[in-house]
DNA sequence: CAGCTAGGGTTCGGAATCCGAACTTTGGGG
DNA sequence: CCCCAAAGTTCGGATTCCGAACCCTAGCTG
């Protein structure tokens, strides 16, 4: 239950990386980016169990990340919406997706798109320096310990 | 085991989402990027148990991301360092960070620094529009279904 | 040379999670 | 009145995880 003591440091990376590196729950981020939004849709898109999505769910709603909305299809039903610090894993998601276009390529592709709403060109992800705007990897980058 | 076919769907984005987001994989990876190379220094920087641990590093071993290398300290052993392949997912990381930076600090901050090497400047993540180059939000793209 | 130590594992029993299938709840339609 | 839909909940069995102990081997230590 408790994903936070997974982690002997807490830091911003280390939250993030034991909330998101659960179980389904960058799947269920995935699924909710491409516009899913109801139990029954997460349930027979992601093959999870049930049980399992219910508390996915809730743990992302009670994290802020997905918010619980009614709807009404008749009488009171409630859908999943990204939040505004959900849709802030954008970045997250497209940093994956490039990784996976370079380096997992399943050989028939991926199964949509994605293009500048405005003007149809592609999207990238970049890391770079915000001194000198050179893009940066791994190697150009010092990590310094603290505490 | 079978970490693949826990996707429906499988894609350049789902593929990878299952691979890291199995419990563990993103803080090892994250645990990798601060320079931990060793079985011992893993086991307890991290608090994950032994047997896993082996099995996560095989994992990843064999997903080409992290690669066993002999060293010695007297007699034969082996560190896991990243491979290109793994270190091309720093970009994620350095999604996940900031991400964490503004939505989970942990009140006492991080744990570490990051600045470009060359000329001491903050690490930044963004996602563009290769065509015209602004910057782009999840609300920016637009998402066109395959299939 | 017997014994200890370090590093990198493996083994194993019990605890925590997950799965799948069935069941529940509530309002609307036929 | 019966059935359906949507969103859960329950529950028994299967998986996975945890923690602690054990293993193996080369090199020190005395």
């Amino acid at each position: 239950m408790s994903r936070v003591k997974v982690v002997d440091e807490l830091c911003t990376l280390s939250l993030p990386a034991a909330l998101l590196g659960e179980r389904w729950t960058l799947l269920l981020l995935r699924q909710a980016f491409l516009g899913t939004r109801r139990f029954e849709d997460f349930q027979s898109a992601m093959d999870i169990s049930r049980s399992v999505l219910t508390e996915r769910l809730a743990t992302f709603v009670d994290e802020g990340i997905l918010r619980r909305v009614p709807y009404k299809d008749s009488r009171t039903r409630y859908e999943y919406r990204l939040t505004e610090k959900g849709l802030d894993l954008y970045p997250v998601l497209m940093a994956l997706r490039k990784w996976g276009d370079k380096w997992m390529a399943p050989a028939d592709g991926t199964s949509f798109d994605l293009h500048h709403k405005d003007c149809g060109g592609d999207v990238d992800v970049k890391v770079e320096c915000t001194a000198c705007g050179e893009g940066l990897g791994a190697r150009d980058v010092r990590v310094t310990r603290l505490r």
